[in-house]
RNA sequence: GGGCGAUUAGCUCAGUUGGUUAGAGCACCUGUCUUACACACAGGGGGUCGCAGGUUCGAAUCCUGCAUCGCCCA
């Protein structure tokens, strides 16, 4: 066989990975049973995310351990899909095409969209939801081909016929099934309460998507008058603007400051707005004056109080996060009633209906409107700032001069603006009922690393609000309910009408409910559309049954579900894995998988996360170019579980002269016995002592390599490989058996040699194969892939056993490795001291060592005479200082 | 403020249940074209294992405290 002159990473990439789709090579066989099967929960990727290294690493990982369970004889289900669902994807659309939705607009079927060109940034189409939609379903076709593309040039060995996405019509359907099977079983419910709100994405939020950050502020000081009294008490707020829907005064029961004033009233300033003053043990005396002001909403104690003390609401903040219209009315005037009031906006006279919630009593109401109408309108960050300066110029209203601080404000991790509490209706699934449960599936579950396990527990165990499923966007999988209309025109949220199972998946908003025609959409006596969208997480947490064919084929999904292992970063335990647990807790009461295998962050070389905003991400395809997707990989290989790594372009270079090292001594040792008949090539053959030796080195590789592919330490399994296959196997033994091979004749001593390399290569080929798959395909197929007891692919081979070499017997002295090197590293040494090429003749060395030593270097004596290049080898008993042997050398005549 | 993790050679990282003189690769220096590979080979220099205590015959490893960095949660 002619074997590759040189190494070209592309020519082997691109004919295997052909030869790997046209084998069927990673096909799942789900003829097989499930105690054969490896079943794997893949991550799909953000499609419409930028893609850099850190997708490269943590994709590897996963990889490694399913080309090594495939290995073992595992029927392998290792799925792929695209998380092409909700909110990243409609920013994407946005940027791309310049278009934005506003579902009240009809759909307009001539639309094309096409990308903005650099001038026209900043120029946006309004579009209809449909549109929008459409565009969305354009935009991640694209971006999935890409990334399609990226997963199979980095050797995912991915079914491609598995291959799902979050928002097909499959998906919808799971997403859709286990929110109607959840609401039957009273997990899921609905209800209007004060929500975590982002006002520019205009959409609720859940707990796991919030992110606190440090915000500068200050402290203000601000007098309240105690009704009727001649006496003040002093409010420290960072949030003045919400003044005027301050609805309660608190103090702590046990603040001796202000015990005389508990149950009286107090007056907001600017306002006069009559407000209870009460206690609460919340209420922290060290924190600011130890007086704190309930305003419907502030933050989440707020609601806590209006909900304890049954206040009443005064909800100001919009959902675009303006300030809404309220009226003020005298004290003891009707407010149950709606008015019409004029107000000013922007110099503009504007007419307001204001609804009974939004108005409000006050001592002053002129004055009160009159300074409402300065912030009406504005956001609440310009509210703030108008009300402080107002505050400075107005005698009396502040108590003293303002506090700087900086202290944690709630934000949406998408978002650039702190969160509203916005009262809305919203759909909830249960869980703080469930915390319990929820900690022992965790335990059910092994993580790896184990540490990790405890960033689940303490999530769960700080969970403080059920999970809100709903949100106010276009591009995700529709909630499927309808609503009777009565017969006054009312949305009725409690009569709901439900789509039947097979019907999924339905879009309210373009289909009908049974028993309905169109014509009644929205009219009285018919029936209204939900028009939210669920969480990206409520269909994402679905990942295994999505794979599974849950709500298609339930023997299939038995056969796959719990799974083996879910891969993924750690930084999405609080969502990916912490709703995925849920799910399968509250459909089956099961754990989703057995395994949860955590990968870290590249984090670039200053120790900073890579990310789009921050300007450092490296972007994979450059990187695969220059380096193969081989050293890519050997690259993440190097990382155990769990580390975060800094990104040190150093290690490709490393992988690349690794495989270059692998495709050179491949060539090397392959071409030394190639000449031979392999079937002559038999275990009984090897018979010298040199060659029993190294095999005697080879056992504990492959049990400890196995070992650690068994405990998902691949890390710990690529090192093994390579220090055997670099240092044993290429510097030292190629080195000592070498002269055998070139034996004319086909001596004992050459066939054994022919038959160790293959032996000892045919293994260490495979123990790299998970972690270089391309190298290893085609040095398999230069020797391997026609042996009867392996598969044509180094990939459907089996993992290397014990078992291979078992029937070599161990060398007769334990040491004779040991004992060889020690002689070959002290001889290199007075060649290298003497500036002698390691091929130059020595006329006579003398070694020195002890009885046993002398015993082991006798049977390997000759191999290492003619490696070293010695006319005369002489041995001494005796003593040694240090090591093993010690060498006396005649130099050679200059 | 609480929790988790990290801190080992100039850089990136290993270091198995505590056990000879703490390792590798890269980088650096010196050699060597050796019938696989100069993207190679050989040799060399380089570390008070973050700091301070403690347990032990023995600590990078176990315990306590502190410092710095990162993440998660208040």
């Amino acid at each position: 066989m002619d074997l590759p002159k040189n190494y070209d990473a592309p020519d082997f990439e691109g004919r295997w990975k052909q030869w790997w789709a046209d084998q069927e090579t990673y096909k799942w066989d789900p003829s097989k049973g499930r105690d054969e099967t490896f079943v794997v929960d893949t991550p799909p990727p953000t499609v419409s995310g930028s893609l850099h290294v850190g997708h490269l690493f943590s994709y590897s990982h996963q990889d490694f351990i399913v080309r090594y369970q495939r290995m073992t004889g595992k029927n392998i289900f290792f799925p792929i899909g695209w998380d092409d669902n909700g909110l990243p994807t409609e920013r994407r659309v946005q940027n791309l095409l310049g278009v934005k939705c506003e579902a009240h607009l009809p759909y307009d079927p001539n639309f094309k969209p096409e990308r903005v060109s650099g001038k026209k940034k900043g120029e946006i189409t309004p579009i209809s939801r449909k549109n929008f939609v459409e565009c969305c379903d354009e935009v991640i076709e694209e971006d999935e081909k890409a990334f399609k593309q990226l997963w199979s040039r980095l050797g995912m060995s991915y079914d491609w016929d598995e291959e799902y996405a979050t928002i097909n019509e499959h998906s919808r359907r799971t997403s859709q099934w286990s929110f109607l099977e959840l609401l039957q079983k009273g997990e899921i419910y609905q209800d209007e309460r004060p929500v975590m709100w982002d006002v520019d994405f205009q959409t609720a939020i859940a707990q796991a998507e919030l992110e606190d950050k440090e915000v500068p502020s200050q402290y203000n000081f601000l007098n309240f008058t105690v009704d009727g009294e001649d006496r003040t008490l002093v409010v420290a707020t960072t949030r003045p603007e919400l003044l005027p829907a301050c609805v309660a005064v608190l103090v702590h029961p046990d603040d001796d400051r202000y015990r005389d004033a508990v149950g009286k009233r107090a007056l907001t300033p600017f306002f006069k707005v009559p407000v209870p003053i009460m206690t609460d043990p919340k209420a922290d005396p060290e924190k600011g004056t130890g007086v704190v002001m309930v305003c419907t909403f502030g933050d989440q104690t707020d609601v806590e109080w209006w909900q304890t003390y049954k206040l009443p609401l005064r909800q100001i903040v919009g959902r675009d996060g303006h300030l809404l219209p309220v009226h003020f009315v005298p004290v003891g005037a009707d407010m149950m009633e709606e008015f019409q009031v004029n107000r000013l906006v922007d110099g503009r006279e504007v007419v307001f209906t204001i609804p009974p919630g939004r108005v409000i009593p006050s001592r002053d109401a002129d004055a009160a409107n009159s300074y409402y109408s300065s912030i009406l309108g504005k956001y609440t960050r310009q509210a703030q700032k108008i009300i402080i300066a107002l505050a400075d110029e107005t005698p009396g209203i502040l108590a003293r001069a303002a506090e700087p601080i900086t202290h944690p404000v709630k934000f949406f991790e998408k978002g650039d603006r702190p969160l509203e509490l916005v009262p809305t209706r919203q759909w909830y699934t249960r869980i703080m009922n469930k915390k319990e449960a929820l900690l022992n599936q965790g335990r059910k579950i092994a993580w790896h690393p184990e540490y990790m396990a405890k960033r689940y527990e303490h999530w769960v165990e700080g969970l403080n609000q059920d999970w809100c499923l709903s949100r106010q966007r276009y591009f995700g999988v529709p909630i499927p309910v309808w609503y009777k209309i009565d017969e006054l025109g009312e949305v009725r949220h409690d009569q709901r009408i439900l789509p039947a199972f097979d019907a999924l998946p339905v879009d309210p908003l373009s289909e009908t409910p049974a028993g309905y025609t169109e014509a009644q959409r929205d009219k009285p006596n018919g029936f209204a559309g939900e028009g939210d969208v669920l969480d990206t997480w409520a269909t994402s947490s679905l990942s295994p049954q999505i794979a599974s064919q849950w709500v298609n084929d339930k023997t299939r999904h038995a056969k796959l579900f719990p799974m083996d292992m879910r891969p993924q970063a750690h930084d999405i335990i609080r969502t990916w894995a912490f709703y995925t647990i849920v799910k399968a807790y509250l459909h089956e009461g099961e754990i989703p998988w057995k395994n949860v295998v955590l990968s870290g962050w590249i984090l670039d070389p200053d120790r900073k996360k890579m990310s789009k905003s921050q300007g450092n991400v490296v972007t994979p395809e450059p990187l695969i170019d220059q380096y193969s997707a081989d050293a890519v990989r050997y690259w993440a290989g190097r990382a155990r579980l769990g580390v975060d790594t800094a990104y040190d372009e150093q290690v490709f270079k490393v992988g690349k002269k690794l495989c270059m090292k692998l495709f050179n001594a491949s060539k090397f040792a392959i071409g030394r016995f190639e000449s031979v008949d392999p079937a002559l090539l038999t275990v009984d053959k090897i018979t010298e002592e040199s060659d029993r030796a190294v095999i005697a080195e080879l056992r504990p590789l492959i049990e400890r390599a196995t070992a650690a592919f068994q405990a998902f330490d691949y890390a710990q399994a690529l090192s093994l490989t390579e220090d055997f296959f670099w240092r044993t196997l290429c510097d030292n033994y190629l080195e000592l058996a070498k002269q055998r091979t070139y034996d004319e004749e086909l001596t004992p001593g050459r066939l054994s040699a022919c038959a160790t390399l293959r032996l000892v290569h045919r293994v260490v080929v495979r123990l790299f194969a998970p972690f270089v798959p391309y190298i290893t395909e085609e040095v398999w197929h230069w020797a391997y892939s026609e042996d009867a007891d392996m598969a044509p692919s180094v990939h459907r081979s089996p993992w290397p056993a014990l078992a291979e070499v078992q029937a070599v017997p161990a060398p007769a002295h334990a040491n004779a490795y040991e004992a060889s090197v020690a002689v070959i590293e002290a001889l290199r040494k007075v060649k290298a001291e003497n500036n002698l090429s390691m091929a130059a003749p020595l006329p006579k060395a003398t070694v020195r060592g002890n009885a046993e030593t002398l015993a082991a270097l006798a049977t390997t004596g000759e191999d290492l005479q003619r490696m070293l290049k010695i006319d005369v080898l002489a041995w001494e008993e005796g003593a040694v200082e240090n090591g093993l042997v010690s060498v006396a050398v005649e130099l050679p005549q200059a």
